[in-house]
DNA sequence: TATTGTTATACTCTATAACTATA
DNA sequence: TATAGTTATAGAGTATAACAATA
């Protein structure tokens, strides 16, 4: 291959996830939460909680942030924190009622902003792009590069 | 297409520029620089100086962040600002020759990195993942969403 | 009047480490 | 000893608006 082939590669990876942010953002913005808010609230959607230690795996937000994001969406009356019965360590972190009428709010909207987006998209289509995102993550955590921490 | 398949790609795509930023983040903190920082590096090596406005189209940077990101780089000698000739409100910056060399530095370090990942790719992967990339981004452009502002 | 860039403000996220409580 | 989560701290990015200087 030319040897800097992945240059142009890179750059339409950026660049594409970038307009994905905006364009996902305009949905999100309107409920007034950040993107790592959504990112909690959308995690949490259709299901019966998650402790923080699962969160974090979901969301890559560190425990330290975590923390932080949770108390704010806490405050907003959009989550509860319940002690664990298993583990006394540990939390359960769940939608309250209003978390839960948020994301059945947001979440309808935000799919129908997406399927006009992709209207014109064919199965073959997804395919496609589905296999080539796959080949470059691969790329991303080949042998070679996984001494790298995340 | 079925309603939802668009899930599925948006979790690869999102997980494809998660893996990424891990992997690339390594190079980058070994210089004690920032995403955004890196970001401004990047953009102004190989080049003769930008204005803030510049700057903040090509890094997606907005102005009144970018002055503080500026400023930190302008701490740590990488960056200067001059006076700009032709409209005396604005401002040109560019690359200090510490700067310089740290570009030099760093780009060919991360180039090394990347043509390991991508060592088994051929040029026909990039072009179909180009093709895939490009499609994707026309989704988050298309028309029936340009109202959403950037 | 519009544009360029800075300044000011308040908030949020990030990384890191120390700490408490429990396992 | 190890793990789950919080707390503390310092730094950095974000959004927004007001502002001065120039076009």
């Amino acid at each position: 291959m030319s040897q800097t082939a992945f240059f142009e590669t890179l750059r339409e990876l950026a660049s594409c996830y970038q307009l994905f942010e905006c364009f996902a953002s305009h949905d999100i913005r309107q409920f007034e939460l950040t993107p790592a808010q959504f990112d909690i609230i959308a995690t949490l959607g259709n299901t019966k909680g998650m402790t923080p230690k699962q969160l974090c795996e979901k969301t890559l937000i560190t425990k330290g942030t975590l923390t932080g994001v949770v108390d704010r969406l806490i405050a907003k009356s959009l989550l509860s924190r319940q002690q664990s019965q298993q583990d006394r360590r540990s939390f359960i972190i769940c939608l309250t009622p209003a978390g839960q009428t948020l994301f059945e709010q947001i979440f309808p909207l935000h799919v129908k902003t997406l399927q006009q987006a992709f209207a014109n998209f064919s199965d073959n289509d997804f395919q496609t792009i589905n296999g080539s995102l796959r080949k470059l993550s691969e790329a991303f955590t080949h042998p070679d590069s996984s001494h790298i921490k995340r």
